[in-house]
DNA sequence: CTCTTCACG
DNA sequence: ACGTACGTGAAGAGC
C-alpha cells in the first residue's frame, strides 16, 4: 500500500498570512520582502514532511478564475482582495517546495480542492494508493472515503477524521457536506444557501433525509417556517450544490511517480533561506542537526589564541549568580568550539579583553567574573537584551528563547535537574551543552542585528541596554550595606506587639485560628462576628478592613497585625536571610518588564516599605559602607512625559515654573485661584493626574478617592476638557495602536498589545489602558537608565569612589565618600536633570544623611 | 502551583 | 448590562 500527502497549498499560506499579518509583528526580510506566510508555510511542511514521513507528496494551489465565477456572477463576492503582501509570497512558496523536492500542481481555471479531489479520486480507483489531505477548509471533508483520509487543521493543532470518525461525529456521511452547504451556503465564498438555514438546521435535515434530494422529495412532511424557507430558496440550494462539489476530474496526466517525495537539496534551501533570512532554518537544515557538533574541553590557556569574534556562554551551577559557581564558558565562532573550565578562565586569558564577543546574559556574566576577578571586556551584543526589545517572550534561560526559534537546546533543569536539588553531569555533557549554547548565539547574531536595524532601535540597544548591563553588574556586584543589628532589634519589638495582637484578636474573635489565613480570617469576621460584607466575596483585603473599621475592635487589630507581619516576614526575617557578610546583592532583572523598567529580585530592594511610619524605619537599616547614603529622585516624571508628549501647554508651563503640579491642576479643574485650593482639592487632582496616566476609568478613580462613580466621571470629564491636549493624545494613541497592535516609547522600546483583538470586551479595555500607560511608563524607564548609564561613566572618568548602588525607577541611590559629596551632587543632578530635552524641565531632588531613612 | 495580600514606583 | 487604574516581587495558605 502506497500513501500520498495531498496538501492546500492556498490554505496553508493564507492561514500563516492572517495567523500573524495582524499582531504587529509583521514580518518582513530587511529588503522589506514579506515573509510572514511563508515563515508559517515553511514551518508547517516540514511539520508535515516529519510527522507523515511521505514517499508521495504534492500540494495544490489556485489558478485563475474558475467555473464557478463563471456560473454564478457572486461566486467569492464580498471577499476582501488578496493583500499584495501575500501575492508576492506565492511564488517565493512554490520555489521552496521545488527545492524541498515536493512536487506542486496548478491548474488553469481551477482551484486547489479541485486538484485534491482528482487526485482522492486517484486514489479511490487505484487499488494500491490511499491519501491524507491536509487543511483547514472543511469543504474537502467531503473527499472522504475508506482510502482517503484528512488532517483537518485547527488554530494549534488538528483532527484527523477518517470515514467512520467523520459519521461519528457529524452524523451523515462525508459526501452529504456538499448537501449541508447547499443548505447553509458560505458567506465567506459568497454561496447564498437557503435563508435562515445554519448548521444545526440543515444538519437535523439531513440526519433524516440524507441528501438534498431526499428533503426536496419528502417537502410536504416539513412543518411550517422551515418547509417556506426551503420552498422560497430552492433554486439557491440546487446551484449552492453545485458550486460546493469539488470537481473530481480536472484534465490533467497524473504520473504518479511525478509525485514522489525527493528529500530536499540542501543547498539550495538554504540559499532561499538565507535570502529570505530564516536563519532558524537554515540552521536545521545544515549544521544543528546533521552534524554533531566537536568541542574541545581546553586545559591549557595557550590553546586560546585566536583573533576573530566569538560568541561565549557562561554556564553556573544555580540560579543566582551571586552564590552560584561558575563552571566554565562555551565559545564558538566558524573556526573554533572550546569549553573552557573555570580553572583555565582563572588564568586570565587575552580573548576575555580582546576578541569582540556576543552573548546571551551578559550581566551575570559580568557579575560572576567578577566574583573570581576575572575582567570581561568588548563584549558588544547580548542576544538576551536583544530578544527583550524586540519583544520575544524571554526567560533566564536561553533554551527559551532558542526553542522558539527552531533551536533544540535542552533547558537548564533537563541538564542539571531542579533548582532544588541539582546535580552535576558529566564535564562531557556539561562541555557539549554550553559550547552549544554559544552556537546558538553565534547563529543567531545577524538575524537578531538585523532586526534590531530595522526597527530602528540602536540607540536604545547600544547606548541605553547593552551599556547599562555593565552598570547594574557594577551595583549588583558592590551590594549594599545592610545593618542586620538594627533589623533584629526592630525584629524583637515586632513579635512582642504581634504576640500581645493576637492574643487581643483571639479575645475578640472568641476563637483560636490562623490570622494569617484569608479563608479563616473570613469566616471569623463574616461568619462568626457576622460583619456586613459583598455577596460572592470574602475579600480581606485592606480596602474591605477599613470599610469595617469601627465595627468592631478587631478590625483595627487585623489590620496592625497584618502590617506588622507583613514587616517582619518579608522585611526583617526575609532581608536578614539575604545579607550575606552585611551585604545584599539583588538581582536586577533587565529584561523582564513589558514597560522597560527594571525589576530587582532576591531580594526584592525596589519596595523597602516608606509610606508608613513603622515601616520607613526599615531603611534605617540600609547604611552606607562608605559615609553617606545619597538619594536622587526625579520628581512628577511620568506628569512631565505627559505634558511632554501629549503636547500640553499650561501643564509645561506649570512646571517650568516649578509648581506645586497637582494644586495647578485643583485649581484648573476646581476652577479657583491656585490660592484657594484646598488640600482635599488637591488629593482629588493628584489621584485624577494618576488614574490619567494608568489609563483612567470612572470607576476605578471613584473607588482610589471614595467619591460616587458619577462625581469621578465628572472629574475627568473637566480634567479633559481642561486640557484637550491629554483627550487627543489618549484618542490619538489608542487609534494607532489598535491600527498597527503596539505602542512606543520616546525612544522606541516596543510593546505588542494582542489584548486590543481580543474578543472579550475587559481585556480589550486592558490593552487600551496598557496603551496609554506604556508610552509614559517605558520612556520614564528609557530616560533614567539612559541617565544611570552617564553618571556611571562620569564617576569613573572623574575616579570618583563612590558608588550607585540602587535604583528604584524614578531614584537612584549611592554609597558615597563624604570628600566626593560636592563632586558627586553636581555630576548627579546635572545628569538627571539634563539627560535627555523634553519641553519641560526634568526635576531632580536629592538628599543625604547616615542611612537610608535619612536620605528622603 | 495558584491565589490572596501587601510592599514599592 | 457589564466590569474596571499601570508596572512589579515576596510570603503564606491551601490545594
Amino acid at each position: 500500500m502506497k500513501k500520498i500527502i495531498l496538501v492546500d497549498g492556498n490554505n496553508l499560506l493564507f492561514r500563516s498570512y492572517y495567523a500573524t499579518a495582524y499582531n504587529g509583528n509583521f514580518m518582513n526580510n530587511s529588503k522589506g520582502f514579506p515573509t510572514n506566510a511563508i515563515f508559517g508555510f515553511v514551518n508547517m511542511m516540514n511539520k508535515i514532511v516529519k510527522e507523515e514521513n511521505p514517499q508521495y507528496i504534492i500540494v495544490a494551489f489556485d489558478k485563475g478564475k474558475t467555473f464557478r465565477h463563471k456560473e454564478y456572477e457572486g461566486y467569492k463576492d464580498g471577499r476582501v482582495e488578496t493583500p499584495n503582501e501575500l501575492k508576492m509570497q506565492f511564488p517565493v512558496a512554490k520555489q521552496i517546495l521545488g527545492a524541498m523536492g515536493i512536487k506542486y500542481y496548478e491548474i488553469d481555471n481551477f482551484e486547489a480542492d479541485d486538484i485534491i479531489g482528482t487526485f482522492a479520486k486517484y486514489c479511490d480507483e487505484e487499488a494500491d494508493f490511499i491519501g491524507t489531505i491536509i487543511s483547514s477548509d472543511k469543504d474537502l471533508l467531503q473527499l472522504i472515503s475508506p482510502d482517503i483520509d484528512i488532517k483537518l487543521l485547527k488554530q494549534k493543532d488538528y483532527i484527523r477524521y477518517n470515514e467512520k470518525t467523520f459519521k461519528d461525529e457529524w452524523g451523515i456521511d462525508p459526501i452529504n457536506i456538499i448537501d449541508l452547504k447547499a443548505l447553509m451556503g458560505d458567506p465567506s465564498d459568497n454561496i447564498p444557501g437557503v435563508k435562515g438555514v445554519g448548521e444545526k438546521t440543515a444538519l437535523k435535515l439531513l440526519q433524516e433525509y440524507k441528501t438534498l434530494d431526499g428533503i426536496y422529495e419528502n417537502i410536504e412532511s416539513i412543518k411550517g417556517k422551515l418547509k417556506e424557507k426551503l420552498k422560497t430558496d430552492k433554486e439557491n440550494a440546487y446551484k449552492s450544490y453545485h458550486l460546493a462539489t469539488i470537481v473530481k476530474d480536472v484534465k490533467m496526466d497524473i504520473n504518479i511517480d511525478d509525485t514522489k517525495y525527493l528529500g530536499e537539496n540542501t543547498n539550495e534551501l538554504n540559499k532561499i533561506y538565507e535570502d529570505l533570512e530564516f536563519y532558524s532554518f537554515l540552521k536545521k537544515q545544515s549544521s544543528f542537526k546533521k552534524k554533531e557538533t566537536e568541542v574541545k574541553i581546553i586545559d591549557n590557556i595557550n590553546d586560546l589564541n585566536f583573533k576573530d569574534d566569538t560568541a561565549v556562554y557562561l554556564e553556573v551551577f544555580g540560579a543566582n549568580y551571586h552564590k552560584a559557581p561558575i563552571i566554565g564558558m562555551g565559545i564558538y565562532n566558524d573556526n573554533i568550539s572550546y569549553f573552557i573550565p573555570l580553572e583555565v578562565l582563572k588564568q586570565k586569558p587575552d580573548f576575555l579583553i580582546k576578541n569582540r564577543k556576543y552573548t546571551y546574559d551578559l550581566k551575570k556574566m559580568i557579575v560572576a567574573l567578577k566574583y573570581q576577578n576575572i575582567e570581561i571586556e568588548n563584549t558588544i551584543f547580548d542576544t538576551m537584551i536583544a530578544g527583550a526589545l524586540l519583544d520575544y517572550n524571554m526567560k533566564d534561560d536561553i533554551a527559551y528563547l532558542a526553542n522558539q526559534l527552531d533551536y533544540d537546546l535542552k533547558f537548564y533543569e533537563n541538564i542539571y535537574g531542579k533548582f532544588s536539588h541539582l546535580e552535576m553531569p558529566s564535564i562531557d555533557e556539561i562541555a557539549k551543552e554550553t559550547v552549544l549554547r554559544a552556537k546558538f548565539i553565534w547563529e543567531t547574531k545577524d538575524f537578531f542585528q538585523t532586526k534590531i536595524k530595522e526597527d530602528n532601535i540602536e540607540f536604545l540597544f547600544n547606548d541605553i541596554e547593552m551599556p547599562l548591563a555593565e552598570v547594574l553588574a557594577d551595583m549588583e556586584h558592590t551590594g549594599v550595606k545592610v545593618d542586620s543589628n538594627i533589623l533584629k532589634d526592630q525584629g524583637e519589638d515586632i513579635k512582642i506587639k504581634l504576640e500581645l495582637l493576637t492574643k487581643d484578636i483571639y479575645n475578640n474573635a472568641g476563637t483560636e485560628f490562623n490570622i494569617s489565613s484569608p479563608k479563616q480570617l473570613a469566616e471569623v469576621l463574616f461568619e462568626r462576628l457576622n460583619l456586613p460584607h459583598k455577596k460572592n466575596s470574602n475579600s480581606t483585603a485592606i480596602d474591605v478592613l477599613k470599610k469595617l473599621e469601627g465595627k468592631h475592635p478587631i478590625i483595627g487589630q487585623i489590620i496592625e497585625y497584618r502590617k506588622l507581619s507583613k514587616l517582619y516576614s518579608t522585611y526583617i526575617e526575609g532581608l536578614i536571610n539575604t545579607i550575606d557578610n552585611s551585604k545584599i546583592h539583588t538581582i536586577y532583572t533587565q529584561n523582564l518588564t513589558r514597560t522597560g523598567r527594571l525589576s530587582s529580585i532576591e531580594p526584592n530592594l525596589q519596595n523597602i516599605p516608606i509610606r508608613d511610619d513603622m515601616g520607613r524605619n526599615i531603611r534605617k537599616a540600609f547604611v552606607p559602607e562608605n559615609d553617606y547614603i545619597y538619594g536622587a529622585d526625579y520628581s512628577q516624571i511620568e506628569l512631565r512625559i505627559l505634558a511632554h508628549i501629549a503636547d500640553v501647554k499650561t501643564l509645561q508651563e506649570a512646571f517650568k515654573e516649578g509648581k506645586d503640579i497637582h494644586a495647578k491642576t485643583a485649581s484648573d479643574i476646581f476652577k479657583v485661584d491656585e490660592s484657594l485650593v484646598t488640600s482635599n482639592m488637591r488629593r482629588v487632582a493628584k489621584a485624577v493626574n494618576f488614574g490619567i496616566i494608568y489609563g483612567i476609568s470612572g470607576f476605578g478613580l471613584s473607588e482610589n478617592i471614595g467619591v460616587s462613580a458619577k462625581e469621578a466621571k465628572e472629574f475627568i470629564d473637566t480634567y479633559l476638557e481642561t486640557y484637550p491636549g491629554i483627550k487627543d493624545y489618549m484618542e490619538n494613541t489608542i487609534k494607532e495602536a489598535k491600527e498597527k497592535g503596539y505602542v512606543k516609547t520616546m525612544f522606541g522600546r516596543k510593546r505588542n498589545i494582542p489584548e486590543l483583538k481580543n474578543t472579550v470586551y475587559t481585556i480589550r479595555q486592558s490593552g487600551e489602558r496598557i496603551a496609554l500607560n506604556t508610552p509614559i511608563q517605558g520612556t520614564a524607564a528609557d530616560i533614567i537608565k539612559l541617565a544611570m548609564v552617564k553618571v556611571y561613566k562620569a564617576l569613573k572618568e572623574h575616579n570618583l569612589k563612590s558608588k550607585m548602588i540602587i535604583q528604584v525607577h524614578d531614584e537612584l541611590v549611592f554609597d558615597i565618600y563624604e570628600d566626593e559629596l560636592e563632586k558627586i551632587n553636581k555630576i548627579v543632578t546635572d545628569i538627571m536633570d539634563n539627560v535627555y530635552k523634553l519641553n519641560v524641565p526634568l526635576n531632580v531632588s536629592v538628599n543625604y544623611g547616615k542611612n537610608w531613612y535619612e536620605a528622603k
